[in-house]
DNA sequence: TAACCGATTAGCT
DNA sequence: GCTAATCGGTTAA
């Protein structure tokens, strides 16, 4: 019925996933992390790919909630999202950030360095290290090559503005893990 | 024309 | 060490 593990309602508002996702560790394949940086996007939000309506692009985001929406940004990058809200509703969360945690080898070598810091810290960087592409898009996240586990430890999660967001500058719906080393940018 | 970005380069302290 | 500028493919307003 549900299509998500039973420690993250999809259904629920995308800023609430959000907030609940940071400390889950994200394994496509069996490669990846515990994620320490998402931002909530909304129907009704300038900001949001839903904003304008359905397209072919974003279409999945308008399908049922707990499936990847995959976009290609500026041409070049892969960005991973998750559908939430009820179905047709089109709302999601962008996944930014992870602390590397397995298949290290492997990311290391689809992103070209060895930096651990540098391997996840940004939504495209994220992609390519865990090898995401337009093919995932529409995919379930609770069954492979997806995996998500509950976070094994208490985390502290701090919110802020989003990060290149030019509308809707004002609404604090980016998350992320407290004084993680792993963020594409600090909190302030 | 601008966008949910990243790598590189050039300049600074 | 840091910041600012620039470029790169695609999508859609």
């Amino acid at each position: 019925m549900s299509a998500s593990p039973e420690f993250i309602d999809f259904s629920a508002p995308s800023d609430e996933v959000a907030r609940s996702l940071i400390g889950v560790i994200l394994l496509i394949d069996g490669v990846g992390g515990r994620i320490v940086e998402a931002e909530a996007y909304d129907r009704d939000d300038p900001a949001s790919h839903s904003y304008s309506g359905p397209t072919r692009r974003n279409e999945v985001m308008f399908g049922p909630p707990g499936r990847a929406y995959v976009y290609r940004s500026y041409g070049i990058h892969w960005c991973l999202n998750f559908v939430c809200q009820p179905e047709a509703h089109g709302a999601g969360v962008l996944i930014r950030a992870l602390e590397p945690l397995t298949g290290l080898d492997i990311m290391q070598v689809r992103r070209g360095l060895d930096d651990k810091r540098l391997l996840c810290s940004g939504p495209g960087r994220v992609c390519q290290a865990l090898g995401v592409t337009g093919a995932h898009s529409g995919m379930p996240v609770d069954r492979p090559p997806f995996q998500l586990l509950e976070p094994t430890e208490q985390v502290t999660v701090v919110a802020g503005p989003r990060i290149g967001v030019s509308k809707a500058k004002d609404t604090p719906w980016r998350f992320g893990l407290a004084r993680s080393p792993f963020l594409s940018r600090p909190f302030r």
